[in-house]
DNA sequence: GCTTGTGAAGCACTTCACAGCA
DNA sequence: TGCTGTGAAGTGCTTCACAAGC
């Protein structure tokens, strides 16, 4: 059994980009990156990204940097990334078909492994090589498929009984697209991705910057690219 | 002039959130609520509702709770939500499309104004009620449909040149779904949401937990449902 | 009596600055 | 000499606990 070696939560967020970072180094051919090089490549600043690094040990060399393929190693490890989760997907609307779609998932370790939906109309319909079946299919798949993480892509008011399924059939891994607070037992993770909330944040700093230009003082901006976290 | 209240991040993070719990519970009927039944439907506790709100202002009634309709227009007027903002979206792959057609940025506020894409065979196509044109077409469509924020969501190597013809246009606000790092120059918002980010999130809790479950303490998870912030 | 608004305390994360090591 | 790893200092957010007020 390994060391669990607690990790902060902000470190936990940002390890997914460091490992983005590291693979596309390592497509330059670069064996080794300094902390500056990695962290520029991630967005954030080298003191951050050594602070992070430390939490899971000692893989840099001073003087040298950080062996990439070490790295990106130690960081799928401990992401738990090493294993192929498999990801099911409750509602196939317009949102659900563009995730069944996406890249990005495979390419990153996931495998979605099944499409559910509540309506009958679309039971049936086949979307990348997968045949969408009714939600309440949901036991027997978890099982056949040993279901990792559910993503529920449905509307609002449907969201809630379906995070209640997916906590019955032993899913304790949720990302929730739904527009609304889910209430899981405890020891079930839900994330939340609200893409209209995202908007509204752009909308404040959009605001202020529009009534900081009428100020005295003129425009006094600041740039922020800030990842998705806790 | 309105006064800048200079509000924490962190507050302005969640004030989307809390705006959605009002108008759900406007529907419901009531004219006034307490800060801890917000904060149950918004998914925080009472506390930290009540003192993002005092950051606004004093909008409450001791003994009472907040009225409901007044907090709301507070909210929006805060967001800058009062406006409808235009949203120009570059990028009408399988992401692009569902983005497209999603409802929930009409309903609260955004207008999507412009669909691009930079392939011609993509050009032309009609996607709910919009024809996308060619992304060398973005400074005519800006100034005419006064752009307010643009979306990027094309493929990861195609998303800095976006960014850079949205920033070329006045642009101040980006909300990139491609992942990678986009440098901006200072005075440009850019917000970053990666699906596959996410998931290694809930893959990392999850490892955890199976690791835990084979320690001798047994099982000691905790729930957490946290929303996308800074 | 019930609920807001808020100083103060507590906590977590970030940044600094440099010792330690290749 | 150059870069990592890390104690210590700094910052911002959260939580507490209660006074103020309807």
């Amino acid at each position: 059994m390994p060391a669990l070696p607690e990790l902060p939560e902000a470190t936990v967020a940002r390890l997914p980009e460091y490992l983005r970072a590291l693979h596309a180094i390592a497509e330059t051919g670069h064996e080794t990156v300094s902390s500056e090089g990695l962290a520029n490549a991630a967005g954030v600043n080298s003191a951050k990204l050594r602070k992070d690094l430390s939490h899971l040990g000692s893989y840099g060399t001073r003087g040298v940097g950080y062996d990439v393929a070490l790295l990106i190693e130690q960081i799928e490890s401990v992401l738990g990334l090493t294993q192929c989760r498999s990801v099911a997907l409750v509602g196939v609307g317009n949102l659900g078909h563009a995730l069944a779609g996406y890249d990005g998932f495979a390419s990153r370790g996931f495998r979605i492994a099944a499409l559910l939906d509540a309506d009958p109309s679309r039971v049936g319909e086949e979307i990348n090589g997968l045949v969408v079946r009714h939600v309440d299919e949901l036991p027997r798949v978890a099982v056949e498929e040993s279901i990792s993480i559910g993503v529920i892509a449905t509307p609002a008011p449907a969201a809630q009984a379906v995070a209640d399924q997916l906590v019955a059939v032993g899913v304790t891994s949720i990302l929730n697209f739904a527009p609304c607070v889910l209430s899981v037992p405890e020891g079930v993770d839900v994330r939340k991705v609200d893409l209209a909330i995202e908007l509204q944040i752009l909308s404040f700093h959009e605001h202020r910057k529009a009534s900081l230009t009428a100020l005295p003082g003129g425009l006094a901006a600041t740039d922020t690219q800030e990842a998705i976290g806790t």
